[in-house]
DNA sequence: TTGAAAGCGCTAACAA
DNA sequence: TTGTTAGCGCTTTCAA
């Protein structure tokens, strides 16, 4: 077991490829990044010496010199969410055999947080940006109109992205899981929401908007929490809701781990669920879909606004300007299943 | 909405803050990277200065002159994966105020595909390097053996890190596991895996050992997949297991996704769990935890793996060889809860 | 199509 | 404790 002898080991450089090819320094970079610019006869010298050589381009001294580095930024206001991690997926499945890497920053729903790894990154002059929805500060706002890099604004949706964007419609969509309780036949509605960031907010609110016009609006059936979303906590919430409003026949949950919290609790206390108590989730993730009885969920396409979300990058890196719909509304699907589906 | 123009803006550099100051570059150099080898005034100064100037320094011109950048990387087999979900948490937290990145690399359980993830993340002089188990390429084994900073193997053990590692023993929890099931009175003893990665394939072993050793073995009661892991694959093996052996009275479940969709599934049928069936899931999911019956599991520090492994690496770059144990078992720990409570 | 010269912003090594 | 000098490995610019 090695101790302590962490010595940079050599590797060869453009120059050390250029002598072996016959050739100067900036033929080899050249036919590494437009090899369309050099000579066959020149090109394939330069490819056997890089293979000989093992060759491969140093990062930093490219960043430093061209201004520009193959690193991609993704600030995600949390690590925990199951969201967050299929848009990870996504971002990285779109990244895989591009030249590009994937750096992370968590900013824990702190927009001065992620103000401040904004600007670290920056530093790092990025390919590309992403970030999750439309809350930054002023500050951040300011950074990102003078970006030196393409961004996308993922989750959400607005009307002016600093850049390009791709997401649905929160409020909306909670409008349209709200409706579909009504429709079932279930009259008193509660809502539960932990974590409640803008997006959660948006959905809190088109929430009570149907509600209020079905004239169903008791915001007693409503509790909500700035803590962290879990299964235990849709379980607290449920009995603090409970508590208040022991009437309520349907809950809209603003995620699915709550939802799944509701239901077992359900269970525990011998409710019946869809008939005494209709369940709507949030999110449609793979568990939720196989509870018994499985969830009704509003599904979200989280995995493609990753993929999306990089892609447009990838495009805009390629050939700035390409990318027409700048701002893509990717919408959402409400999936009925049994949770909702009372017997009238 | 502005469309490509992504040209470069102009950050204050080393140099506009050493003439701010009234000192010179290498001083400001120094202020940020050892502060306590510069004066009290000058650090004023310096200080004032970068405030005023907003500098945060260029990570590529750094890291070109030093021969070491701020990267870490961290290479795991999956993203879809809960654990290293919270793997990856805790290494994030653990680098949280630190003037590092992490950078991630998913090599999708292909050993190939990680020696080459290495090779690129190498050329990036890394900080550090976190790595899955032992189960590296001949190739890659050697570019670690030479690497220029320190790593981390982590979630398994080993006689021989590379550098350095932590994990704890999966053999030894599958049979701990198993003989839980044994003790509670089950005979007739299933094992169910999906995603067949070295980590789960010792978990299988330790199943088979202690069965054999009760004389309870019986292949037929084990069901595995290549296939990624999910509640969904959880409920399909279980499908199988049942078609193939309807006797079986309890089931060892790789993780607990598995035992999630074992028990939905289990609910559906109308089999009694845990009196007609038990089950026993693996890493203490929040979910798991809080389903109806509540799921028995072991516990796996995953999170506490990723924070360590972390500290580790800045251990020993602020102090190469200042990490004393470079061997870490941090165990496991078996849950018994209700889905193994048999009544006898 | 190719190359020479200059320099990106920082740090290592040495000197004062 | 502070500064000077040189150069990390690449790309940009300009010229041939």
């Amino acid at each position: 077991m090695k101790k302590g002898s962490y010595s940079p080991t050599a590797s060869p450089t453009l120059s050390d490829v250029a002598r072996e090819a016959g050739v100067s320094a900036i033929t080899v970079s050249r036919t590494i990044r437009s090899p369309e610019k050099v000579s066959k006869a020149s090109r394939l010298k330069v490819e056997a010496a890089i293979a000989k050589l093992g060759y491969a381009p140093d990062p930093a001294a490219s960043a430093l010199a061209s201004k520009t580095s193959t690193t991609i930024g993704l600030l995600v206001p949390s690590l925990t969410n199951n969201v967050f991690a299929d848009v990870v997926r996504g971002v990285y499945d779109g990244i895989e055999e591009t030249r590009f890497f994937v750096q992370i920053g968590n900013f824990r729903y702190s927009a001065l947080k992620e103000q401040e790894l904004l600007r670290v990154f920056l530093r790092q002059k990025p390919a590309g940006l992403i970030l999750s929805g439309f809350d930054q500060t002023q500050e951040a706002t300011r950074m990102l109109k003078n970006a030196p890099c393409p961004l996308v604004q993922i989750m959400d949706i607005g009307p002016q992205p600093a850049d390009m964007a791709i997401g649905f419609d929160h409020k909306e969509a909670a409008r349209t899981a709200t409706r579909h309780l009504l429709e079932q036949g279930y009259t008193k509605l509660g809502f539960l929401g932990a974590r409640m960031d803008p997006r959660s907010q948006a959905r809190y609110e088109g929430f009570k908007d149907v509600c209020k016009d079905a004239g169903k609006l008791d915001e007693k059936r409503i509790v909500t929490t700035l803590q962290p979303s879990s299964v235990s906590m849709g379980r607290q919430l449920f009995e603090a809701l409970l508590a208040k409003t022991p009437d309520v026949d349907a809950i809209l949950c603003n995620n699915d781990d709550l939802a799944i919290g509701v239901l077992t609790e359900a269970q525990r206390r011998n409710i019946q669920v869809p008939d005494d108590l209709g369940i709507c989730g949030f999110n449609d993730i793979d568990i939720a879909r196989n509870m018994m009885p499985e969830i009704t969920s509003v599904a979200t396409p989280r995995y493609d606004i990753g993929r999306r979300a990089i892609q447009m990058i990838l495009d805009e890196i390629a050939e700035p300007g390409s990318v027409a719909d700048r701002n893509q509304d990717v919408g959402f699907e409400l999936v009925p299943r049994q949770s909702t589906a009372r017997r009238r």
